[in-house]
Parts: C-alpha cells; structure tokens; sequence
DNA sequence: CTCATTGCAAACAATTTGCATGAAG
DNA sequence: CTTCATGCAAATTGTTTGCAATGAG
C-alpha cells in the first residue's frame, strides 16, 4: 500500500540526482549511479561496507572511497538520509523509497525495525512554533527489547 | 524550576556510583568519582574530548583511556546517556540531573538546544503496546535552522 | 598481598584525503 | 583539451586495547 505510490521511485531518483549533478556542474558518471541504483534497489536501510559488498557480489567493483563521495552527494540532494545509532558506524538510508518513518533498535539481537507512525510530526509542527527555529530533518530512535528477545531473554547472552 | 528539584543531585549521583562500584566488587577510585564530579557540574552534554581539556585545565591528569572506560560504567548505571548527532564524535549528557528532555542541532550554528516536552512519551507508550517491544531508551533529535540561524541565513557561511 | 585500575603507546575501525591516472563535457 | 572523478594507499579521527606499574580493599 504504502510502497504502490513509490513504484517510479527508482527512475526519479535517478533523474532528481541527475538534475542536481547538471544544477552544480557536477559530472554524470556511471559509478555514481550504479551506486543510486543498488540503494533504491535495497529498500531498506544499509552500512557504507555492506553497500560495497554487495557490489562487489555482482562484480561491480567500485572503490570505498566512491562510495563515501557518492554517498555525501545523496545526502545533499535529498535522496538519503544518513542515521548513526549508537554503534561505531553509520547507517544509510533511501528518503522518499521508504516514506517517513523512525527506527526500533533492539539491544539484544541487534534487529532494526522501521516504525511507521505519523503522530510525531503533530509534535515536531508544535515545537517548530514553541521554539522559532525550523526543522529540515529529525530522527527518532528507540532502543529496547523486541518481542522475541521479551520471550528468550537468552537468545543472545 | 525544573532544576531545583535537583539541587542534591551531584551528591546522589556519587552514592548511585559508589553502589553501583560495591556490587560488582569495583574500586572507588579518586580518578572516577573526579570525572562524575566534573559532568554533574556541566550540567549539559559534553564530548569526550572537552572533558578531558577540562579535568587539564583544573591540573586534574586523568588520561583518556580513563575517561572512556569511566563513562561506559556512567552510561552501564544509567547516570550518563551517550548521543550520536550526526558528527564524528559523540556526545554525553548526565542524565538524571538534566531530566527527560530530547535535542535541536542547528545545522548552520552548530549549536544543540535542549527540548523539554512530555508528549513525545505518550507515542512511545503507543508504539511500546502495538509493536510488543518494550523501550529502555530513546533519542530523538531535530536537525535544522535556529531562530538566530533564520534571521541572518549569511552568519556562518 | 592480590587483583582491579591506571597511563601510555600502539592498535583499530570508519571515514577522509592527496595524488596520479582516466574519463566526461 | 580542460576539469572533475576515480582508485589507491596513506592519513585522520574517535575510540579501544595490551601491558607494565600502581594503588584500593
């Protein structure tokens, strides 16, 4: 349901991050949207290394240094949005491919789950005004105990 | 108002510490309870780094392998809560003397407003019931411009 | 006395950068 | 042709770890 509205996603993004490359003078190459192609391809959110892994399954070899700038420039435009939980490193993600949404993060198992749940803008309009300053992105992330690791609190010992 | 009902919190959170030491057979060390002294008295989120500088400016050598290891038992008791911002370093807070309260971080500025509202509690109890996990923490964090930030967009150009 | 803790310096892991080569416009 | 992008390897940043010396219980 959700998803149906997002069936173009992929042809979109590419064209958005097209735009902004031609708007900057910036350079359309072919790594850079193998790179965009993976991400809205995965659905879901990923790690920088676990990106180029997958690459490199399907013989794409392009370098961790890429990846990095590439990413950078997605974050720019809109089209990813970048989370650190807290672990060493970060977590990407694909912005409008997944629609608004905020992270579960389990302290057990380690297993991130995307909340879906509309009633946290209402406060972030409230707090906007409270507060005169505007918001351009937030993240709200909660870390606990999923519902398996409730019933076997020793899965994961 | 909101802090006077913490006036003798930089007391409590030392006997939190010690207890907490005592029960899993730790030392007392002058070195930890220097450092919890010195974040109660900031009485706002710090980084690592800064309270290293700061114990060096009070002639206070504790080296930051101490830090470290001492604010993972601060965060471990829950007197300390660990930030990820989306910046290289983290950022610590003590958590008891501050209260429930969540983040603003100008993108322009930098700066990191505390946030105090409650209803951002009611939608975790929400999401707590229909998703059977249970929330041990949380963070949520808004990105944007501040007030200052708005009127003149050139200040930090 | 014994074991945890400290400080130091070296190790790490994620990310960034400098530079020579290569390709887009 | 000019300029930006790439890949590589080295550098950087925040944090962690091994180890010998020290100090708390």
């Amino acid at each position: 349901l959700r998803l149906s509205r997002n069936i173009n996603y992929p042809l979109r993004a590419a064209g958005i991050f097209s735009n902004y490359l031609q708007q900057r003078e910036l350079k359309n190459t072919p790594e850079r949207f193998i790179i965009l192609n993976e991400i809205v391809r995965m659905r879901k959110h990923f790690e920088a290394d676990s990106l180029l892994v997958q690459l490199r399954i399907k013989n794409k070899k392009i370098s961790r240094a890429t990846i990095y700038r590439t990413l950078e420039l997605l974050i720019d435009c809109g089209l990813v949005k970048k989370n650190k939980f807290n672990t060493l490193h970060s977590y990407y993600e694909p912005v409008a491919a997944l629609g608004q949404h905020d992270h579960f993060i389990c302290l057990a198992c380690g297993k991130i789950i995307e909340i879906y749940d509309k009633s946290i803008m209402n406060i972030q309009k409230k707090l906007q005004k409270s507060h005169r300053f505007s918001v351009l992105q937030y993240t709200y992330h909660l870390y606990g105990h999923c519902a398996a690791c409730k019933r076997n609190p020793n899965r994961y010992e």
